[in-house]
Order: structure tokens, then sequence, then C-alpha cells
DNA sequence: CAAAGGTCCTGCTCGC
DNA sequence: TGCGAGCAGGACCTTT
């Protein structure tokens, strides 16, 4: 579910909540996630002070005062803030319960999420190691697309979504992107030019921006932690519309499989 | 019943 | 024949 957008929106609505809290206890109900829930976090967190809630990619970095928390939402993970103890409902698998008698809760049915804990640089953990540039960040610039795509024959969609190649680029944005740039999901990417790697570049960005300012896409369940939607849905032009006319030609969309996962794409539009 | 927004890992294929 | 790189598919799990 979350891509980069949504877990920016997590990031934004929780960080002036929890900075500067103090973990009071770690309650784990379902340590077994999409990997086990590092037996550190229950040990060592209790005491410590949230200092900074950052993003990397989709996983959010809760930065305490001797390491940090690693979170992944996977496809169906969401957060909440509860200002006192409630009674957990089914799938709530964690809780960091602060001091100040407020919690953080885990939420996760489909439990490909996962919950980590290290004491060193986080950037050195295994899961964000391999991590390409941030999708916003000027080191993604249609120059490096460009090269990393060179000799290249995965469809171009694909190496978006590679996390080695660009951090935090799902389903929804790859596909939204590419119709914007007017590039055919499944071109090779060897074989985009030098031009179109840059009105990708250029289209990754403003998805990206505009999503995270509508706070996200609520398709189902994903929710901001107070609760809210994220408006991006209605803004979507190809994404849950095949058989919809094109905004730009009219022409009906198109939906088909690559790599197992859905493709939307205007077949007269994008090449 | 198939498919759903993620992504690590395994194993196949290809080219050198 | 052997090796590494690149790539596709499987696996994880629950809900609709």
């Amino acid at each position: 579910m979350p891509e980069l957008p949504e877990v920016e929106t997590v990031r934004r609505a929780l960080a002036p909540d929890i900075r500067g809290q103090r973990i009071a206890r770690v309650v784990v109900r379902q340590p077994r996630l999409r990997w086990p829930v590092s037996p550190g976090l229950r040990r060592e967190a209790p005491g410590q002070r949230v200092q900074t809630v950052q993003r990397r990619g989709k996983y959010l970095l809760l930065g305490l005062d001797t390491g940090t928390v690693i979170l992944h939402l996977g496809m169906s993970g969401s957060l909440r803030i509860l200002n006192k103890a409630a009674p957990p409902e089914p799938h709530d698998h964690l809780d960091l319960c602060f001091c100040s008698g407020r919690m953080l809760r885990l939420r996760d049915p489909r439990r490909f999420g996962s919950v980590h804990w290290t004491r060193v640089d986080p950037q050195r953990h295994r899961l964000l190691r391999h991590l390409g540039p941030e999708p916003l960040a000027s080191t993604f610039n249609g120059d490096y697309l460009y090269h990393t795509s060179r000799g290249r024959r995965l469809a171009m969609k694909t190496l978006l979504m590679d996390a080695r190649v660009v951090a935090g680029i799902g389903n929804i944005y790859a596909n939204e992107a590419l119709f914007v740039a007017g590039v055919h999901p499944a071109r090779h990417a060897g074989r985009v030019s030098r031009l179109r790697c840059d009105r990708l570049v250029e289209a990754v960005h403003d998805v990206l921006r505009r999503a995270i300012r509508a706070g996200g896409t609520t398709l189902r369940d994903f929710r901001h932690p107070d609760g809210a939607a994220g408006y991006f849905r209605t803004d979507l032009k190809v994404y849950g519309r095949e058989g919809q006319p094109c905004v730009y030609c009219g022409a009906l969309l198109r939906r088909r499989l690559l790599n197992q996962r859905s493709c939307f794409y205007c077949p007269s539009c994008q090449r």
C-alpha cells in the first residue's frame, strides 16, 4: 500500500506528536512480520527519547538516543497515535508506549511490514544499504537514469520500481510517472532516449510532489495517523482506470501484467 | 477465486 | 565449462 508519498505523509503527521517523547515500554504481540521484530527493541528502547523522525525510501526511521527503529509498512501497514491506552484490535502487532501515556500503534493485517532495531548507522543496515538515491533528491536526475538504464533489457517500469536504482517508487506512482512522461511501461529501459529519461525524472518529481501535497493516495485502507484519508486518488490519471478514456487523447486506457504487477497505460500516448 | 499498494531471495539464462 | 550479471518468479500473509 504505502509508497513514498504515503510514508512521507505518515512521517509528517507523526513527527510533531512523537518527537521528544520518552519510551516507557515496547509491547510486541506478534513478532512474526516480514522478518522477526528485532528482540533488542524491547530490551533497549525503554527509557530513550525519540530524537528524530526521518524517512529513507519507504522506510521510516525513528532516531532514539542510542539507536534507530526502522519501520516498513509493507502493503497493509498503518501507524496510529493513541492519546491513551486502548484495547488492541486484531492485527495490532506492536505498540511503542510513551511515558506521557500516548502510544504509537502498528497495525498490519498482511504482515508484509517489518520493525527493526539497530545501534549502528541505519544507512548501513542491510535493508537500507543498497537503496538507490531518493527520487526527490538532485542525484536522481536524467543523467543518472540514462546511464543506469544503458544496456538493460528489462521494462522501464520494472527499473523504476527497483529500489536499488531509485528508492520508494511503487506500482501506483511508476504507472503515473510513465504516463505523464509518455513512456510505454514495457519499453526496454536501455532503449529510452536521453531526452525521455529527463522527462521521466521530471514526471517522477512532479507526481511524487503532488501526491505528498495531497496527503498520499487512499485506495482502500491507507490512512493518516489521525485517521484521515489521502486525496491523490482523484488525481490518478491511469492507475485503476482501464477502459476509461485517456485524459490527453481519449483513447481507452489498457491494463496488462508486467512481472506479475498490474500495469495501466495509454496505448496511444505512451511509446 | 484471484488479486491487492512491497521486496528479498532463489535460481535460471545468457554472454563472455 | 565456469562465472557473474541481469532478470523473472516465488515466497511471505490476510482480506475482499
